[in-house]
Parts: C-alpha cells; structure tokens; sequence
DNA sequence: TCTGGGGTCCTAGGACCC
DNA sequence: TCTGGGGTCCTAGGACCC
C-alpha cells in the first residue's frame, strides 16, 4: 500500500533532551556525563541527560531541593541559553523540511512531518534516513514515532525513545501492534491527557490507552470534554487533529518573569514593566503586527507563607499600535492602578491581545498614516540594529540600566553559533 | 536564600436581549 | 395563584502542552 492525499500517516521527530544535548554539541567535555539545564531564574530543572534522568533528577524540579544530589553526583549545571538553542532548532527544522514534503513545526524541539507517496514498508527505513540525517548535521539525536495519527505517533515516539532496540525508530501501522503498545501506554503520558484527567480515568477502572479507546463516547461527553474525546478518537486510529503547515495566527503575545530577587519599589516594578513592554513589542512588530488591546499583572511570590497576591487590569489601545513608547506609557498607567504599596512583589507580566495585521491598522485608518510613521521609522530603525547586531544593546532609558532585579542566570554557555566571538574553540 | 514562561482551548456563569 | 426560555457575548478560571 501506498500512502497518497488523503491516506493518513503522521511522522512525529522530537529531538531527545533537547536543551542538554544543544549544550553538549558544543562541550565535547559533557558527553557521558549527567548535564541539566535550568529554567529562567535558574529556578527549575527543565532538560536532563540521560545519565541526570538516572541518578533520579525529576523534571520540573526546584533545583535548591537537589542541591545535595547535584554536588555528590558532578552534575554539570546550566541556565537556559534560548539564543543557542533557537538556532540549533532551527538547524534541525531546515533538515526536516527538506526530507519531507509538508512540515508542521510543534514546538522548538519537535516537528509532524507527513509522508505521502510513501509505501508502508519504506516507512520504517525512512524513520531511520531521518534520524541518521539529522545526528550527522547537527549532533543531535531524535526520536521518531510514525502512526496514522498525531496522538498515535505521540504514542510511537514514547515508546521509541524509551526502548533502545528500537533504535530511535518505532512505526505503528499494523492494528494488533498498535493495541499492544496501546496496552503499555500509561494515561497521564497521553498527548492531551494530562495528571488531572488521567487521576479520574485511574478511578474509573481505566489504567491504560487501550482500556481508554473501549470506553463510550457518550460516556467521555458526559463527564468530560469534546477534547478528550478528539483524543480517544485519535487513539482509535481515527485521526481528527490535522497537520497544521501553516503556523496558526496568535491570539495574544506576552511577556512575564520572576524577578531574581523580591521588588517593593514602584520605580523598579515600572522598569520591570517598561522591559517585559518593549520585548513583547519587539516580538509583535517580528510578526507584523499591532495590539488593540494590553494587560498587565503582578504578583507576589505564591509560595511564601502568608497571603498571595495577584493583580491584573487591562485597556483597550485605539488605534491598535506597535509602537513601544505608546505601549509603555499604557502598561506604566495599568501598573500604577494595580501596584499596592508595602507589598513583596516576586513576578510581572505584559500581555498584548486583539492582534490586528499592521497593514490592516493602516488601511482602515488612513489618517493615522502620516503622523504614526515616523514612530515606525525608529521602531523599524532599532529592531534592525538590535538584530544585526544580535543584542539587545539598544533599548529605553524606561528600562533601567541597572535592573537589580533582573532573574538570575549564574551557569550560561555560550552563544557559540550565533555570536562570532562565542565560537567553540578546538584545541589541536 | 532558592519553586519557569509562553501559549491554546474549553467551560461555567453572569449580563443582556427578545 | 404565580415567577419562561433560548441565544449571544464576555470574562475568569482551569487543564493541558512543551
């Protein structure tokens, strides 16, 4: 049988502790040994290695609780690099897009690619072609997971990734196969079934994905919802999430962060704010875009004794705008009306909502053309410098220089493939 | 001392209308 | 004695994903 428009497979390759092996590729001193990586604020645990997972490092874990485990065990600690690990994402996305005909980029470290005009014998070989391909151009090892759906695939790629003699490779066609790993398929691993979902399940008698596709539809609508039962479809070999080969248009762009230590000051929450402002602002005008509506919270640190906190107000901006300066001015407004003093404030936060296409902005606001674009001139003028020169050197005095409470980051690599004086060195 | 950030989608419930 | 019901829009909150 060959697979053409309209048959149905999903090839599912997701690179294996993406941000320790980015680290790795380029620190030749790491390989074998346990490597984490931190969250912002160098808080959580966010990517282990292989030998990190096995000396029992979990995922998501405070790092000061692992303290211990770490200094005893020599685990190479790191802050996130997102500027490395960006572009070797983009490195294997390129790789990717050239073996497949259509592409769906998930996340930054997974990809659903398509195979049409494909054999189901050629499936597995191709599987293979694509893992070699993409170890030998970039260092990095992926797993592939090849099914007649995405949740299947999610499936396959679970189990090759877990299971060495697949050899990074697992292709579920054949039915009998699919039940039997199905079988061995923990729920709250489920693309789509998170902890919560799979803690009802567990209480209804249903331990794993096969039980799950034996339960009823009108059962799963009753007492859960049309998402859950896209996904037991989806389980069922009936696939209903489509791949998505153009990148859906976003409904709000934001942007918050712990501070690296508690901030009490107006001033310094507006410096705070004016930043998270001006980098959610870059990040719309990247797109092309404006807001027609801004949001601001903070909040203060919710694991501390005592009560918590959070405050959020937001406003409508018409004409939409793109223009940093404008934006600020609003979140500084919105951060004062919220803003309580005496209060320990441990996290802020700017969401920019109502994104309207800026060439919309100007057509249907024709006046506003003359008098907004000088603004856009330097807005374009800054972001071009800053890119080029791939820093954020030019930023608003609203910023601060200081930024004494800007998160922590006492373990970052280098920047070795976007920054020419941050290249690996080989010694001879 | 120390616990991430950026998203999506669905549902419930209130306000309002006819 | 008697107190509708259906549709729509909005928001807040929760669950989930990576």
């Amino acid at each position: 049988m060959v697979f053409e428009k309209g048959d149905k497979i999903f090839i599912l390759v997701d690179c294996n502790n993406f941000y320790a092996s980015c680290e790795r590729v380029f620190n030749p001193a790491l390989r074998g040994k346990p490597v984490v990586v931190l969250s912002n604020n160098d808080g959580c645990i966010v990517a282990r290695s292989a030998e990190a997972k096995t000396l029992g490092l979990d995922m998501a874990a405070p790092v000061f609780k692992n303290r211990d485990l770490i200094g005893r065990h020599g685990i190479k600690v790191y802050s996130s690099n997102y500027v490395l690990y960006g572009d070797m994402s983009r490195r294997v996305m390129a790789i990717l897009s050239r073996l497949a005909p259509e592409i769906e980029v998930y996340s930054i470290d997974e990809a659903f690619l398509s195979a049409v005009g494909m054999s189901a014998r050629q499936l597995p070989d191709f599987g293979r072609y694509i893992h070699r391909a993409v170890q030998q151009q970039t260092g990095l090892t992926v797993s592939v997971g090849i099914a007649p759906t995405k949740t299947l695939a999610k499936v396959a790629n679970h189990f090759a990734k877990r299971h060495e003699q697949h050899g990074g490779v697992l292709c579920l066609t054949d039915p009998a196969m699919i039940r039997d790993y199905l079988s061995r398929m923990p729920l709250a691993k489920i693309w789509g079934i998170g902890r919560r979902k799979a803690r009802f399940f567990e209480r209804q008698r249903i331990h794993n994905g096969l039980q799950l596709t034996a339960a009823s539809d009108r059962w799963i609508k009753k007492y859960l919802t049309v998402m859950t039962l896209r996904t037991v479809w989806e389980l069922r070999g009936i696939s209903c999430i489509p791949l998505e080969t153009v990148p859906a248009h976003k409904k709000g762009i934001g942007s918050s962060r712990s501070f690296g230590r508690d901030v009490s000051r107006l001033a310094e929450m507006e410096e705070a704010v004016a930043a998270y402002t001006a980098r959610c602002a870059e990040k719309l005008r990247q797109q092309g875009l404006t807001a027609g509506h801004i949001q601001v919270f903070i909040a203060t640190d919710a694991f501390k004794d005592g009560p918590y906190y959070e405050n959020a107000a937001g406003n409508g901006i018409s004409p939409p705008t793109a223009a940093t300066p404008l934006l600020t001015a609003r979140a500084t407004d919105l951060l004062k009306s919220v803003f309580r003093p005496g209060l320990l404030y441990k996290r802020a936060g700017v969401m920019l909502l109502d994104l309207l296409p800026q060439v919309q902005v100007q057509a249907d606001l024709f006046e506003h053309v003359y008098q907004n674009s000088r603004s856009q001139r330097l807005m374009e003028t800054i972001d071009r410098y800053n890119r080029r020169t791939n820093s954020g050197k030019l930023m608003w005095a609203a910023e601060g220089m200081g930024k004494p409470w800007y998160m922590r980051q006492a373990h970052k690599s280098r920047r070795f493939t976007t920054r020419w004086d941050e290249l690996a060195v080989a010694y001879a």
